[in-house]
DNA sequence: CGGGAGGTTGATCACCATCAACAACCGTGG
DNA sequence: CCACGGTTGTTGATGGTGATCAACCTCCCG
């Protein structure tokens, strides 16, 4: 019997611990190590003590980009919809404390917690950015950007797995300015590629300038490389 | 007597509750509206309801990076040491609800309220690292990145203003490869960048490798247009 | 000592920023 | 209604910058 991945997953320093009598569980990690994968169930919190940690996305193609390097003192193991949305390695021996989520919940107290989902939501959504900016070209940069328009698509907490709309009608209320801006790229660039798109007959044009008309949705988000798998 | 700003800075639907009797209120914003500014007491959390806001940083020589759109569903008004450290701007008309940090906090649950304010600081310093990425220099970026390592530099909540050694030994446990993915760079780049700042001395390489002496850390500081003002 | 990962340095070229000129659109006010 | 100016978007020409390819070197580990 093999173990498919020989890299071992946690390495407690007391074994006794490994079904938490306590919130905080101590671990340490080796070079290389991975504490988890994207998309495992989000049990845990962690919190670097000593060495250091890279958080990692990767594109349906392949395309890896860290996202973050997490030092001691910060926190990661951030999860949308209960799930991480990256992959966590250790660049050297590392230890953390895992806070278990479970403890962290406290009964009548369901505003902070709440509040506390949303802003690790956000971090995910940072995160999903980075990987955009340091991954994607320019063209799916701008479709990636456009999908956020589109209802049922990038609201929080959006799983992008249900069903939606083949087609949609969308408003952007921003400048190409600011959208070259927040993408990285030049105004121009940002131009030249939505005439493009309209060349290609991704989007069209409707009569009130800024609001296009996305005739396939699932289309531009594979030209924009996102994670939508329709199923 | 002159109001040197004469964009209002915010909209209150009703006027009477301006000293807030509760902890949620409604604020609309026009279109360009200074919602806060970086810097400013967080005296608030904010949740878009409909309409879209633009956060921005910017660098001490005027470059701009939007670091984040904020649209219906998503917060913003995050904090470092209780500081905004963007400025947030409507793009188009505006409805937010401000949610009073004072309210949020429950006497008797410290640990949710630490966390969330840990939460907000890596969200911060997505945004600062975003910053990094959409305006700076390959050169900025490698010596941004260094200055992580710098003890008193980069660790949660450091303000970066106390005063800090002239001089330090660094440690960097990360492989010019995955700096260069980290960075959006190229490998190659990164190792240039490293050879110059040693022809240019700003760093020196100590006999273990990767460990780097840095002579004039301020030197560094500012050759990665961060914004430290040691005062 | 040998192998492999990690780092260095040079040569080349594609891509996108920049500059520039123009066009479309949106207010405002006559 | 049109005239006008400013903002925003479009399209072309050009050049610099950093990715890529390639060869070699260094360090570390067995």
């Amino acid at each position: 019997m093999h173990i498919k991945n020989n890299r071992t997953r946690f390495c407690i320093d007391n074994p006794k611990l490994s079904h938490l009598p306590q919130s905080e569980t101590k671990l340490t990690l080796r070079k290389g190590q991975v504490l988890y994968r994207d998309e495992d169930a989000a049990a845990y919190l962690y919190e670097v003590v000593s060495g250091v940690l890279k958080l990692e996305k990767i594109l349906p193609d392949g395309r890896e980009q860290i996202v973050d390097i997490v030092s001691p003192g910060w926190l990661c193991g951030f999860s949308s919809n209960n799930h991480y949305t990256c992959s966590c390695v250790a660049l050297a021996e590392t230890v953390v404390l895992a806070h278990s989520r479970a403890a962290l919940r406290v009964p009548g107290v369901e505003a902070l917690t709440d509040l506390e989902q949303r802003l690790e939501s956000q971090i995910c959504a940072m995160h999903t950015h980075t990987l955009t900016m340091g991954q994607k070209t320019p063209e799916e940069r701008v479709a990636t950007f456009l999908m956020r328009f589109i209802p049922g698509y990038g609201a929080p907490n959006c799983s992008s797995k249900e069903p939606v709309g083949k087609s949609s009608t969308i408003s952007i209320p921003i400048s190409q300015k600011d959208i070259a801006n927040y993408l990285g790229l030049s105004q121009e660039t940002v131009s030249r590629i939505m005439s493009k798109l309209r060349y290609e007959g991704l989007v069209m044009r409707e009569d009130s300038y800024r609001d296009l008309y996305i005739s396939d949705i699932c289309k531009l988000c594979r030209y924009g490389s996102m994670n939508c798998d329709p199923a």
